[in-house]
RNA sequence: CGCGGGGUGGAGCAGCCCGGUAGCUCGUCAGGCUCAUAACCUGAAGGUCGGAGGUUCAAAUCCUUCCCCCGCAA
């Protein structure tokens, strides 16, 4: 088949490249560079690297409300448009332009956790299991029928990005699948009453609340691991946790206190206390809690 | 030129502002103590202080420049 695809994020780059293998891609677009890192360059999102590495034909139109963008698109003659995190709303017209319609590749099990930060929600909320639903894009945000889903389980350790990669795999490979076997599939309708939204991470939220429960915060720093990390700050300074355990609080620290010897750390939270096994010191590099105790103090 | 922190024996840090024999915690090795030990004691090895210039009697420390790592912001 003729593909359309349109994605931005690391997420996308295993679809498209997956369905590159068996199809072609006659156009990709993606969300124009933007100002990023440190000297604030123009950078290529990493759909947009991959589409230049395979010699194909970039878009990276602002919006494409517009009907000269919209007219652009249809004259690509594709038989499908193939979405997977492309960062922009599709208009109806976009979504109808193209014979077989438009899938998405959704990072959750549908209809929990519709919107931005799917994966994210899952380990923050405690999900046992997540997975990619493979849906129709419908004007509604992730409200189309569904293809096909695929579960991840979701341990104990899991970090959002190792959750990322292992649904990037299996997005473009349920992705694949689905194409296969198109015209066999009958999509089936979202219940909406088990919709839930996962809103997209704000950073303020990234600031741990050690009057939180412990086991919450646990999840949460594995939730934002590695971005965009939790963190808390002491002595003026910022220190990311990055990986963290629940333990019981048989110090008797309070609310936020830190204990450390030897070779551990931990913070008192709210029913328990954080066992610090990963942090990070604003300046240096992901280490462990007892190479930092090395050299540096918190008390 | 977006703002900022850092590169010191294998690891993590101090020392730098106010130049003058390179320090701490841990690790490693050897010996000791011990029923024994990851605990304790003693000793040892291991560093051209990121690179290159410069100032100086003397540079980890001051000046110039380059490379690399990271936090913020996006």
């Amino acid at each position: 088949m003729k593909i359309v695809f349109l994605g931005t994020p690391e997420f996308a780059v295993p679809t498209v490249e997956a369905l590159s293998k068996k199809h072609e891609i006659v156009c990709v677009y993606t969300r124009a560079p933007k100002e990023a890192g440190r000297g604030k360059e123009l950078q290529k999102s990493p759909v947009h690297e991959w589409a230049l590495a395979h010699n194909i034909e970039v878009r990276t139109p602002k919006t494409l409300r517009a009907d000269e963008e919209q007219q652009k698109f249809a004259e690509l003659k594709a038989d499908i448009a193939i979405v997977a995190a492309y960062g922009l709303i599709l208009p109806k017209k976009v979504i109808e332009a193209m014979p077989k319609g438009c899938l998405n590749v959704h990072g959750s099990l549908l209809p929990r956790w519709r919107g931005a930060a799917p994966m994210q929600r899952a380990i923050e909320a405690g999900d046992e299991k997540t997975g990619i639903t493979i849906m129709q894009v419908v004007e509604a945000l992730d409200a189309g029928a569904m293809y096909k889903k695929g579960e991840i389980v979701i341990d104990k350790d899991m970090t959002v990005g190792i959750l990322h990669d292992k649904m990037a795999q299996l997005g473009a490979k349920l992705m694949v699948e689905v194409l296969d076997d198109l015209d066999n599939i009958t999509p089936q309708a979202q219940d909406e009453s088990l919709v839930t939204y996962a809103a997209k991470i704000d950073k303020a939220e990234s600031l741990l609340d050690f009057s939180q429960p412990a086991m919450v915060l646990e999840r949460k720093v594995r939730a934002f691991n590695p971005y965009p990390a939790t963190y808390f700050e002491h002595k003026g300074e910022r220190f990311k946790l990055l990986k963290t355990r629940v333990v019981a609080n048989d110090k008797g620290l309070k609310v936020g206190e830190i204990w450390q010897d030897k070779e551990n750390l931990l913070i008192g939270c709210k029913d328990g206390a954080l066992l610090v096994e990963q942090i990070q010191r604003q300046g240096k590099k992901v280490m462990s809690a007892a190479e930092l105790l090395r050299g540096y103090s918190f008390i």
